[in-house]
DNA sequence: TATGAATGAGATTTCATTCAT
DNA sequence: AATGAATGAAATCTCATTCAT
């Protein structure tokens, strides 16, 4: 029975990564479950054993992605650590946590504009501006947009062309960013 | 003689100006030339007597937004105002440009990850680039990424959430990314 | 009052000749109402001042062709002449009004297989046996048949190519199908 | 493994006789998908299984026709027997093709003034006037045009007249315009 | 469990016809 | 009388989902 069970897990997350790699390509608009099917090297019909529409692929990739993230955000809110380090502890893991998983993050950028995006967006906002606030009570929700749109943008750049090196940008958006609001304190 | 309703400019650009609201409220891939019809208050045929296809109203979409976002970016490479302040104006306009138009900007970032927007992101990203080198040639590309990451971030976070004051970022980005460079030269 | 009386029927007619301009082109089916209006130079909704339908214009087509047709069967069937003669006349009279029409020709082989072409096609079987029967009462359908189908299958191979030399034909057909007969009697 | 209800092979053919049967009822350009579709006893979806478009139905169609009448034209230009033989087999064989396959002659007519048929049309001129040639060089180009327009005329009479006994009419052709031609000799 | 043929709802697009000017 | 913008019914084609094997 166990390996069993082992064995769907295995093929339910070989399906959900065949998706992934199509999304990013294609977009999740133009992915087809027959192209998902192709990618996977399995039968169209086999892709509803596992799940049960189009649309629940899109949430499950989502739902892995907010599991990773969600990770990030409780160490750097919860974390022992001074605040200003867990903030560069976080923006060095997100970038590190997205520059593994460029599809994803691609499929992920596909979906920013719908509502599908909300939770985990919002999550990710409320994290970096607690952790901002508990380091610098001094300032203000404008520089914590900028810090985000600084992550947020630099990875938008890597996402259409990939020889922006992602890897390496987060030294420079806290330099920028974080270094420089020290600095000046 | 006299034309039924309106000028055939006029209706082209009212059909346009329907298209843009309804692809920013859906996403482009979910909006139906339906719905355009419905939004520009004609019948559905009436839409294919001034666009081709559903396809071409996406392109003249782009084609507006490029023509404007043209003439901020060659003010800001051929002006002749200091670079650095030619940068911070291009910051300003370009951020005042969208904010002007909340439903193209969901409608460009709907399509960011598509081909559709290389061409603008490039000449946009060369811009930047030419003017941020002008005014300190020793800063490399890893600051105008990070500049451009930032614009482009802070106008992510208006599109998802409109609270944001996408209007009043342009001084904040402006203090942080490029202010801040001044600052240490 | 006369005056308006011949306008009328000159544009009904200019109507008619580009229509089936249109139709010997393009094939009936695939002709627009455009078409037919931009090749008499004309507005859209013009045409339907003078022509109730598409199909009507279809209509007028083939009731223009039958009208040269019945007259020149009428001739052959109550003529003075010898039935053979008259029988000849007929074969190089139809192929000089078909020659001279080349338009109207293909429009009327674009509709051959069409209920449209029934009743006119009967008539001029009908003629072609009445005659040839009086001439030579000893032949069958048989004969009349392949007189027919010669012409018709000629017509047919100049309308695709138009170097068959139609023009020249009767003379071929008459020594073939019908010389070859006199020769034998 | 096993196939749901027919092989594709034997399924594709089902289709395209259903779609040669609409088409010989209602011409090309009217049938609709929905039509071959309801004769298939299929879905409307289904016949895009088998073919990419309507289009490619009528190519299907006329591929079919081109490879049995190659056939037959290759026997008549290649085959041992005397000249006016194989010419008397290539009368008596095209009219048997083609007395065996209404719909699919009906379905040729249909399309005769299109270019679709030229290539075809072109093959068959030419074997005829090869093999006429061949039994006949003394004879032109004008005796040739009557033989075929004389088969092509009979063919034509059938499809509007199903009365008109075509099995019976190669002989009275052939009697006509082939052993006319020989006694004369 | 795995498959892919079959389906039909729904999308895009065309165009004959109408009608306000 | 003449126009051509507007319309919407109808056609082609797509593809998520089902289900017989």
């Amino acid at each position: 029975m166990a390996p069993k069970r082992v064995d769907k897990d295995a093929r339910r997350q070989e399906i959900l990564d065949a998706a992934v790699r199509v999304f990013s390509r294609k977009g999740f608009a133009a992915s087809r479950i027959d192209d998902v099917a192709a990618e996977a090297g399995i039968g169209k019909g086999s892709v509803y054993l596992y799940y049960d529409s189009r649309e629940s692929l899109l949430e499950a990739a989502l739902a892995q992605y907010a599991a990773g993230a969600d990770a990030l955000l409780r160490q750097a809110v919860e974390g022992d650590a001074p605040p200003l380090e867990r903030l560069i502890t976080l923006v060095h893991s997100t970038i590190a946590l997205l520059s593994t998983q460029r599809d994803l993050a691609r499929t992920l950028l596909d979906l920013w504009a719908t509502d599908h995006m909300r939770p985990a967006y919002r999550a990710y906002r409320e994290a970096v501006t607690t952790v901002l606030t508990q380091a610098r009570p001094d300032l203000g929700l404008a520089h914590t947009t900028v810090l985000i749109g600084a992550i947020e943008g630099v990875l938008l750049q890597w996402l259409i062309d990939p020889d922006v090196p992602l890897a390496d940008m987060a030294g420079p958006i806290v330099d920028v960013c974080v270094e420089g609001l020290r600095e000046r304190a």
